[in-house]
Formats: C-alpha cells, structure tokens, sequence
DNA sequence: CTGTTAGCGCCTTCAC
DNA sequence: GTGAAGGCGCTAACAG
C-alpha cells in the first residue's frame, strides 16, 4: 500500500490524474458523481496523497519547526502542548527539536529544521539578541515566531517577566520579608532569567532594600546541595524567589533536608506556573504563566503570516498577562 | 536562500548536478579536489539538500513517528527525550503526536502520520490486542515498535509491571502493611494499568490479602477530590500503591488535606520513577522505568529494521529492568 | 467539468 | 572520475 499513488487510483476509477487531484483539492471543482466515484476509490485502495511529493510540488510542506530548550521542564511541555494542538487544528504538523540550554544546539537545531523544509519555525532561544540563529532565519526569509523571549526586533510571545518580577517582590515585602534572595537558573543560557533577575532588582530597589549575591545554578542539574549551601549561610533569607518551577521545588527539598519548614522558617515563590505546583505539599506560589497559551498564540501568529505570505512582523508581538498564583509556600515572614 | 538548489551549486561550482549529488552521499566517489570545490561553493550559497525532493526519489524520509498519550507527563517527557535523542544520532528527525488516552485519536496520529511519509514509528497505545492503529500498520508493512506495551505478537520495548506491582505489595506486606489500596488511571485507556493492577492483585494473593475496591481516575483529570474520598473511607488503607507517579502526588496531596502525615500515617508508593520524584518531599518511593532508554532501544530496534529494510520481529522485543526507588514516602505500618 | 503535460529537486543508472 | 537523462508523485496551467 505504501506504493499507491494517485496514477493507479485515477486509472481504477477511470479519470485522470488531475480530476483525482482536483477531488482531493478543490472538491467543489469536481463534478459531484465524480467526486464519490474518486473518494469511494480511494477509500478502497487506502490511498493517501505522498507529503514529499506535494510539498516539492507545492514548496509548502505543511511542517512547522519548534525549538526548545527542554521537555523535561513542564513549562515547555505545556506550551509544545498548546502548539501541537493548535498546528493540528490548522492543519500543521511539527517537529520539535532540544537545545538543552546550549547555544551551539540552536544552530544545529536551525539547520537541521532548514534542510527539513519546514514552512515555519516557533523557537525559544537563548538570547534573541545575539542568536545566529535567528539571523540565519531572517537571512533565509523563514518566517518565525519567538517563545518566552521578549525582544523589540523579533515577533513575541511573551509575558512581562521583569515587572511580574518586581511585583513578586514587592508582594514580599507587604508580607514583612526584608531578607529575600534569589536563586536562578545560568543567566546567559536565557533572556528570561535575566530579566526576572533585573526585575527582582528593581523590586528591592523601590522598597529599599539591598539583594544579597544571587545563586545561579544550571538549569538542567537538580543543585538540591548548591541550594543547601546557599540557605546555610547567614544572615539566612527568609524569603526566596526562584527564577523556575523546578528551582522553587528543589529549593523547599533543601530547606526540609536542612530542617527549615517552608513558608513558616523560608517563603518560596517560583516562576512559570506548571500544573504540577499546585499538586505539591506544600502547593507553589508562584507566577503563573499562560504556557498553553503562549504556544497557541504563537502558532496562530506564525500561521497568519504564512497565509498572508508573509514573515510575522515584530510589532505583530504579544504580551499575555500573567497572574499571581497563591500557594502555601509562601507566607508572612516570622515577626 | 529557500531556492537554492543543486543545479545553482552545480553551475556555481562548474560541475554536474551528479558529481554535486556525489559529493555529499558519495565523498569518496569524487576526487579530492572536486570534492572540496563542492563543498566549498555549497557552504558558501548555504544549500542544503531539498528533503521532500531526496524523499520522493530515494523512498525514504529520515523521519520517525512517534504517538504518545501526552507530554504532561513526565514519563513519556522522558522517553520522548530518549527517542529524540537516538533519532537525532541515527540521522532521523521525529514528528510526535499526542492522543490524549483517547482511542479514536490513536487511528487519527497513524493515519496523519503515514501520510506524511514517515520511514516508521514508536508507539504507545492503549491496547496492542485491539488496537485498529496497529493494524493499519501492519497492512502497510510500515516498520514500528512499541514503548511501554507488552504484547507476545508485537515488537516492544517494556518493563515488567506487572513482576514490579506484585513485587511493591510484597514490599509493603514485609513493612507490616495489611490493608493495601490500589489507585488507577482509567484501565481501558492503559494495558500497562491493567498489568499493575493484575501484578497488584496478585501479590495481595500471594500475602493472603483481600484487595478493597481498587480507585480509578481519568487520567487527564488531577482528582485529587476523588482521592480525599476514597481515603475518607473507613477502614482507611495504610499503604496505597499508585499505578503511576502523578497519582502518588496527587495522593500525598489528598493526604495532607485531610491531615494524614506521609508516611506515617499513609504509605504511598509510585510506578514510574520520573525525575522529579527525588526532589519532593516526602520523596517519592516508586518503581522507576528507565524511561529515557526505553526510548532510546525503542529507536535502535527500529532502525536496525529499517537498516535491513525489514519490518521489526515481535521476538525481538525488550524487556528491560526496572528497580525500586528507595524514597520516604514509604515506611513501616503503624504498629 | 475533465484531460494533458510540464516540472518541483534530487538520486542513480548508464555512458563516456 | 564525471556528465546526461529519466522519473519519484503531485499540482497547476492550459486546452478542450
């Protein structure tokens, strides 16, 4: 069956070619009769128009390209979630490929998508800035739509992570925290975590207060013993604000495995808003993301310029809103 | 860019199309000189062979289906990792579709897959015994193995869940646990339920335990209302085994709404072994998979297939080892 | 409304 | 070691 093909359906229902094609195409452009006789056909034989031959013929593969950093973190297998069904829906599949936080990966990724035909890329890179990646893209004419990254030159979707960041801490202080740290994932491997970094900044700054050294860590180990190390010094915070989930899970691991109870000795607030958090004892809080969303609006956005046969402009970005997610490992600082 | 084609490098370079096309597939068909001529000209016009054009001549994608029930949960997050990973290595790009658990988007992944040319695909399906996907794939002498399921007359990559189940009772039968429960996805959706179940009943059997009403739950759903219930009934279980790690959460969560200490007052014991497991607290005790390499063979067999341009044997099937994950939030029964 | 035909870009025999 | 040419399966003019 894999060799069926639209000669040996047009030659059993009698038609040509075209009338076969034109049945599958333009349904409308075909004689009703004919329509049926070509469909209950092809229905028989299995037949399924050949991708490869379409898309060559066409120059449109119907393929999008997504590229990720992780799957292993939540925030980016929700938002794959919301791309694949929304590339579905509109008749789209997609191959996604990791990067793993690694700048080389992008290009690779890149490249490998390019050779691959896709008509469209959704990407989450390190820095839109500086991405040869994105170059390559816009050098190739391939239309593309960032993830997550916030950047003026490049269409967006994102949420404000530096003011959701300063409000994360200013939240913190009206709880009577002075001593709040932050714990991030490596800076340069994401514009993000820069920018929930400027924000914490900014927050202190208004309220007046001095950040103690922040704590990078990698994004893909678990640094449950870095985070040990960082609680254990003194003047010990008594609030953390993680720039991930995931950081935010570990860090309560380390204060347990250290005696401290989260939110009553450590508040803890995350970043991103997985579905997880609020399954966990105690639940997260932290800032809740649209991570579905971001993955829809970003398929939409890409796939209104591909039928407009355009690349999505810059200012066509969208910023969604975000939202405070009240959890239990946050509370009041000891008085 | 996007035009480039092998006629332009072949021009650009003052050779043939053929001698171009050598160079990449045949380097040493070519002599030195030619071959570098090439190469250097393609790498400066940015060319890069056309996909669907190779496809359509050689009969081969390079592409790999994958049909997973969903990327939310970190267990096929994981293996999905493992599946890219091998592909990439092999020179194999994947396209993944989700069905959700649902039987009907099963037919609609194969058949959207198949016609997008794909070389073969990794599955995991509901039920190998009546799975209508599968036999379309086997009409089609499409080359695929199968993740997770266990089945004598497919091709799969597996642990023993149902060995691993009876082993958890027997486990916690020697902790002194007497009243055991069991909590499930929906069992329909799930041969690898159903087998964790069996092994269940089997090991209550084998400690001369009655089983209670075994709980089950969608598995898209977090239910955690269903589980405050089901924990509300007297007598309560002391130990409950989760048939996957999401509901082990989810059941510690139940648990501390309504004031039930893990473990002391509840045992809860997960099958799965994601990552994330050893960084909550109570850490999770579980059965861990090796869920990344249960990807990874399920790629290595199926490529060998293709490598011998056969279909993958059904005696070539994996069992791989699985192991229990020491974690806390398993102990001894109350005495 | 339907048929004929030219190519999309590539690989691969077959000559040389 | 290299070149010429056919055809993979399909769609889109263009005729009729």
């Amino acid at each position: 069956m894999p060799s069926m093909n639209i000669q040996i359906v047009a030659r059993r229902a009698g038609v040509s070619v075209a009338t076969v094609s034109r049945a599958f195409n333009f349904p409308d452009k075909v004689a009703p009769a004919t329509r049926a006789l070509v469909e209950r056909v092809a229905a028989e034989l299995g037949y399924v128009a050949n991708a490869s031959a379409r898309t060559l013929r066409t120059q449109r593969s119907r393929v999008l390209g997504v590229v990720l950093p992780t799957l292993l973190n939540p925030t980016f297998a929700e938002c794959l979630q919301g791309i694949a069904q929304t590339a579905a829906a509109g008749g789209y599949a997609i191959v996604p490929v990791t990067t793993d936080y690694q700048l080389a990966e992008e290009e690779r990724a890149v490249n490998q998508l390019l050779a691959g035909n896709v008509d469209g890329m959704i990407l989450v890179v390190s820095n839109p800035t500086t991405s040869q990646a994105l170059e390559r893209l816009r050098a190739n004419a391939v239309p593309y739509v960032l993830a997550y990254n916030k950047h003026g030159l490049h269409p967006c979707v994102s949420v404000d992570s530096e003011g959701a960041s300063a409000d994360v801490v200013a939240r913190l202080v009206r709880l009577g925290h002075r001593r709040i740290a932050m714990v991030t994932g490596t800076m340069a491997a994401s514009d993000r975590a820069q920018q929930r970094y400027r924000g914490y900044l900014q927050g202190m700054d208004a309220a007046g207060l001095t950040a103690p050294p922040v704590l990078e860590v990698p994004f893909v180990e678990t640094a449950v013993d870095a985070l040990r190390h960082y609680l254990a010094e003194t003047p010990r915070p008594t609030a953390l604000f993680c720039s991930n989930d995931l950081l935010a899970i570990r860090s309560i691991r380390a204060a347990s495995l250290d005696g401290l109870r989260v939110p009553q000795d450590l508040a803890v607030v995350g970043f991103d808003g997985i579905a997880l958090g609020q399954d966990l004892t105690p639940a997260l809080s932290t800032v809740m993301q649209p991570n579905h969303d971001i993955g829809r609006h970003s398929v939409e956005l890409l796939l209104k310029a591909l039928a407009d046969g355009v690349v999505p402009r810059a200012d066509a970005s969208l910023l969604l809103p975000h939202a405070f997610r009240e959890g239990e490992s946050c509370a009041a600082a000891p008085t």
